[in-house]
DNA sequence: CTGAAAGCGCTTACAG
DNA sequence: CTGAAAGCGCTTACAG
């Protein structure tokens, strides 16, 4: 075994291709496992297998990129990568594509498309293989540019309206209606919806489903109760806020619609003595298995982070692969309803 | 404006120097800024540079890598990037890393020193400009290796004793005296210590260094109240422990070890109805900014992830500049002291 | 002031 | 069954 001097230099291919006797390129078949197909000896391709092993030689991977086009390198852009979520996604991604001999590299647009943009055309100028985005508005004319090149894209978690890219996304109005079914069964009548000022088309989505639910169990209108609490609310405010809610409209249930609405209301009804789900039941979105440090009782509608982050590898894979231009397919993943403790 | 074409090929240096009717190199040099240096007439430059603008050129990185020798991208090996820790840690140098040009490609260890090793024998491969660790011990081995080819290495968060690498690390032991202080000063006496039983260093320091600042403070051994939980404890149990040890030891002030010690306390003083800090003070080690999203009145003392990040990219960026091997340096970081709401 | 040429470390037709 | 050669897209001495 041929231990490595401070600054010598890396054994290269041609280095075994000499020790060996032989050429560089029957160096490459054998470690190519192209031995069999080129017709190259037993003997010759074990002399070589041998040496690159007491060499501890490997492949210098930009050289083959360079060579064969492939960098083997994936870009993965998402909103904020310090996102318990989006760390989640990254992370089964990760694990996927080193399985499948891919590398990530990952970058956060924090919400600015102007910065997006720029990502996508770092990405694309270090020749990653693909590209698995969670989008912005704004990004539609960089994102096009990709398309027309033919690079492998992904869009997870959110869209871009009217861009013929495979995604793989929520569907959270069926998420919702597995939260409020399985509490309209137990016979809840007075079922409050918590939500977010925000604009994101899941926040919308996830009220429309529960209107939609009620109006389908055949509650007038009036059941509909809805907290739509400011974007950037204050803590202490917000936690009175839905101590009102629960007090004012007599509720029997709550939906929380995030589970960073989900830690203030537990607050809210530990504040308020409410034995849960007793007095209370409660139902939460949980984007990042975050209740799962939480007292049980609490039905949570759990995003598959799981399944998702593997969808958008697979769906790249397949473009990838293929070389040439897929039709696109739209993924949707199911939330899982996960109830803890008695119901 | 040329518009890219479907299958067209990317256009590359050469096509420039063609069009522009100049060799290449002097393409290159104009590219890199070296075009008064090299003595190139203005003329060319300006062509040269109206050209790869209206081609919209722009370098292969992977075949500059592989001519530089150097390619522009850092590895970054945590424990687990869904880590809230670790994935705001990354964020930071996500950020840093791309202003000064660099990418990060990001791995996570699972605690499994044998995926570590995996991991930096991969990045190795991939030819990364230097490395970002936080280690485990069973890498040590593999990490000599590193430091013989001379590589760029700092260890974050963590270390291993006896490998000389530059390090980043938190100062556990002055995070617990400023907090600790902060109790002590205004008068409390009955100061409970809540940890887990972890075997790790850091765990073990902000213990010591709890009993420390009281022995400093003059007070006898007996005033050590410490709760030590078991490893992957159960919710419920955990909140029964630790409202019996605040009201088993007659707290009047409790200091949490790690935020997620904090989290179950928050609850346990919640049920126990304790106004705080009225009736309690506490202080919590907060290793992510969790304590945000809590109620006011809760002190916390945050590691400075910003600070740690940025520290470690700095060293990094020292060695890489170098070229040669350089005196390893430890920067210890100091936590922050956050007093929210009154005390 | 500018160009021709070598070479980074591979892979892959092509020719024996 | 194996080798010589071209070439991926750059950069950088070297020679005018």
């Amino acid at each position: 075994l041929v231990k490595l001097h401070k600054s010598m230099k890396r054994v290269s291919l041609k280095d075994i291709a000499t020790k060996a006797g032989v050429a560089p390129s029957t160096v490459s078949f054998v470690l190519n496992g192209k031995a069999k197909q080129m017709r190259i000896s037993d003997s010759v391709a074990e002399k070589v297998l041998a040496l690159t092993k007491a060499e501890g030689y490997t492949p210098n991977t930009i050289a083959v990129s360079l060579r064969t086009g492939r960098s083997k390198v994936l870009g993965l852009i998402v909103e904020d990568i310090a996102n318990p979520f989006f760390a989640a996604l990254a992370k089964t991604i990760e694990v996927r594509a080193n399985a499948l001999g891919y590398r990530i590299v990952y970058c956060s647009t924090e919400n600015d498309s102007q910065k997006g943009n720029d990502l996508v055309t770092m990405l694309a100028h270090s020749q990653v293989d693909g590209f698995i985005i969670t989008p912005l508005p704004g990004m539609e004319k960089r994102i096009e540019d990709l398309l027309q090149q033919e690079r492998p894209v992904v869009f997870m978690d959110r869209y871009l309206p009217g861009l013929d890219v495979s995604s793989v996304l929520l569907d959270n109005h069926e998420g919702v209606r597995m939260g409020m079914d399985h509490l309209l069964n137990r016979g809840y009548q007075r079922i409050g919806f918590v939500t977010v000022d925000l604009k994101q088309v899941q926040m919308q989505q996830r009220q429309k489903a529960y209107e939609d639910v009620l109006q389908q169990w055949g509650r007038s209108p009036e059941a509909n109760l809805v907290l739509n609490l400011p974007f950037a609310y204050e803590h202490l405010f917000a936690v009175e806020r839905v101590k009102e809610f629960i007090r004012g409209k007599k509720l029997d249930a709550i939906f929380f619609c995030t589970n960073y609405l989900g830690i203030l209301g537990v607050e809210s009804i530990t504040q308020l003595h409410l034995k849960i789900p007793g007095d209370l039941a409660i139902v939460c979105f949980d984007d990042h298995d975050l209740f799962k440090l939480y007292p049980p009782g609490i039905t949570t509608v759990q995003q598959p982070l799981g399944e998702m982050a593997n969808g958008a590898v697979e769906l790249l894979m397949e473009q990838i692969g293929a070389g040439t231009k897929l039709a696109t397919h739209h993924k949707k993943v199911k939330a899982e309803l996960i109830v803890r403790g008695s119901t």
